[in-house]
RNA sequence: GUGGAUAUAGUUCAGUUGGCUAGAACGCUAGAUUGUGGCUCUAGAGGUCGUGGGUUCAAGUCCCACUAUUCACC
């Protein structure tokens, strides 16, 4: 008896938008979801209560640094990542992938594994697909991607090929190396910005689609409606009977795009990063909040919104907090932000039930500024 | 009162033996941020160089007076 299901509560008739309920040990998801980043096994700034106090229903923490430090020994010896930083609902950790490509200066490819070295101090470690896992497991999220390679916006196609290649035959080894009921592992799809490589890697994918599937190498810096021509191209060949998670997404209107596109988990650090630097979401856009113009407005961030800090704080007081570089601020902008994307997830699942998602997306995106 | 020092952007300061549209940092203003190497990154505004004279082809720079600030001593 598998310790994860993925069961569809309600199919959108219009779109590919729908309602799921995915099963891990630590608890049940609702989807579609977005999981907020704790990079460094921390949601920057934020407790695990006040996560729970936003309706988190799952993290994503990452392999790469915690490997680096503290050491995926030492998160073991703690019990696992769920004990060691107190968080008791599902966590997904992510290979470390991405940081290959994000930290390209400093690797080194092969058709075996990465070399690289680490930001930290500079020393050389060496990752293939079978060490990714066993990192992965020693930290015991409910989730783990394969190790992939992720390419950049404009790479050619032979480059693409050959990523896509080395990204399925990782893959290949990933899954015959990981043996762990406990952990759900979800295989990546590649290929670049090519059309054909990306429904070929969908259907390439499936003999290693247990209890998941994800979508990677979008949101890299392409204009947005080719991310959404990607998409439109995998969906009628993603599996019908497991979550399809869209790797780093994303922004309020990209979520909704995803959603209407049969993607039912999100996850993105621009809810947290943009709340560092003062900017919060609201249904008409962003709202830089360091800006001058909020030096004496005494409204909260957004009127109507029921998160801890539009209920006990305003904006003066919130710009205040960011030009002093108090921390303070960072955190209360970052529990709004949060808030508003988990409330933007509560309001699409009623749509979705209601059977108006389409016309729910399109009100939404007429009131927010891009 | 006497003697010295200083006066350049909102602030703290650079500015060579006089030589192009006077610079920096911070601050200010506005943008950016998508599987987090970010108290980050990008751009912009802002100065009749204390005031008034003088010397010179040319003065932020040299000379004089005044004003202000500041230190020391009466």
């Amino acid at each position: 008896m598998s310790k994860f299901s993925f069961e569809t509560i309600k199919q959108d008739e219009k779109t590919g938008a729908r309602i799921g309920q995915f099963t891990t040990p630590h608890g049940v998801i609702e989807t579609p979801v977005f999981m907020p980043v704790g990079t460094q096994a921390t949601v920057k700034s934020l407790s695990p209560e006040e996560l729970k106090e936003n309706n988190s229903q799952i993290i994503l923490s990452n392999t790469y640094h915690l490997y680096l430090r503290p050491g995926h020994e030492i998160v073991k010896k703690a019990g696992g990542l769920h004990k060691f930083m107190n968080w008791d609902r599902p966590i997904l950790t992510d290979s470390g992938g991405f940081q290959v490509f994000s930290l390209s200066d400093l690797r080194k490819i092969s058709d075996d594994g990465v070399e690289f070295r680490s930001h930290l101090n500079g020393a050389k470690h060496y990752i293939t697909p079978e060490k990714d896992m066993e990192i992965q497991e020693a930290l015991g999220a409910d989730i783990i991607m394969a190790f992939d390679e992720c390419t950049t916006y404009g790479t050619d196609r032979k480059g693409a090929e050959r990523a896509l290649e080395r990204t399925m035959s990782w893959l290949d080894r990933c899954y015959k190396y990981h043996q762990n009921d406990d952990q759900a592992l979800f295989p990546i799809i590649q290929g670049n910005f090519y059309k054909d490589l990306r429904i070929e890697a969908t259907k390439r994918i499936l003999p290693y689609v247990k209890h998941g599937v994800a979508i990677g190498g979008l949101s890299v810096g392409e204009p947005k409606h080719m991310m959404y021509e990607m998409l439109d191209a995998m969906q009628p060949y993603y599996p019908v009977h497991v979550p399809r998670y869209l790797m780093g997404v994303g922004s309020p209107d990209c979520i909704l795009e995803g959603v209407e596109r049969g993607i039912d988990m999100f996850d993105c650090v621009l809810p947290t990063r943009i709340a560092r630097n003062g900017t919060a979401f609201t249904k008409t856009g962003k709202l830089v909040v360091r800006n001058g113009e909020y030096k004496e407005d005494f409204r909260p961030i957004e009127e109507g919104c029921t998160c801890y800090a539009c209920q006990n704080y305003t904006r003066a007081y919130i710009r205040h907090l960011i030009n002093a570089k108090e921390i303070f601020g960072a955190r209360l902008i970052s529990i709004h932000n949060i808030h508003f994307l988990t409330n933007l997830m509560e309001e699409i699942k009623q749509a979705i039930r209601e059977d108006r998602f389409k016309e729910f997306k399109e009100e939404y995106l007429k009131n927010y500024k891009i």
